[in-house]
DNA sequence: TGATTATATAAGCTAGAGCTGATACTGTTC
DNA sequence: GAACAGTATCAGCTCTAGCTTATATAATCA
């Protein structure tokens, strides 16, 4: 699963509307508003994009009326934010005993992330 | 440039480059070997990835001899880090303080990310 | 119930990513 | 300097992601 957020975040305008939920929930149309200011595309498009942050597991929808209530599903994100871990060590060469600790112990906490290839 | 960082880790032959890399320095011969082991694509592919990996400022290269020394290049990564921030609150809502500030400290030391999208 | 608003889906097009086989380049070795 | 090993590039192909226009669906309101 770890692969498909990867491709999700690969898009522009996917990642600015994960931007947007992350200040909260917003409607299917607010996100179309913005997103078309910003990057000129269709309401149609935009929709594409938010039923691809779905089926990857990014984003949440609930209905409210005739709306839909969009939201970041943060554990995909942190998926990649596992991935990271392999290379913080070298960001990060002299981090303090207590900053790796905590590091540490919030990786230990999860299972470990899908880190292999796979046939194409 | 961020985007380009996240473009390069949409595939998974590149992921794994990248995790390779994560253990030290490799030739590309030996990434190759490797590569093709696990995804069954030829040197010319993964040559072609090794290049959109440099180009995107991922990884580095160094001449020793006839062969061609990879190593990866963290700072493009910590772009991504950097990126996850803005939803680091939603999955450790219950992050104890010193943690709080150790990210607060790491993200404070670094300039904004590119945060925007663009036209397409 | 018919009109309206909010959102999703369908059909069709296009650009580009990523692959292969062939070949060029560069440094080493005999 | 010829042959070879290691790596990069080229030409050409195919497949898919993402776009647009048009249309369907669903909830609300008059």
């Amino acid at each position: 699963m770890t692969a498909l957020t990867f491709d999700v975040l690969a898009d522009p305008v996917r990642r600015r509307i994960l931007e947007l939920l992350a200040d909260g929930e917003l409607t299917s149309g607010a996100i179309c508003e913005v997103i078309h200011g910003e990057f000129g595309i269709t309401q149609p498009a935009v929709s594409a994009a938010l039923r691809v942050l779905r089926e990857a597991g990014c984003a949440t929808v609930r209905p409210e009326g005739t709306r839909r209530l969009y939201a970041v599903a943060p554990e995909s994100l942190r998926e990649v934010d596992d991935w990271l871990d392999r290379f913080r060590a070298q960001w990060s060469p002299r981090l303090d005993a207590l900053a790796t600790e905590v590091a540490r112990g919030r990786r230990a906490r999860r299972p470990p992330s899908d880190t292999q290839g796979g046939q194409r």
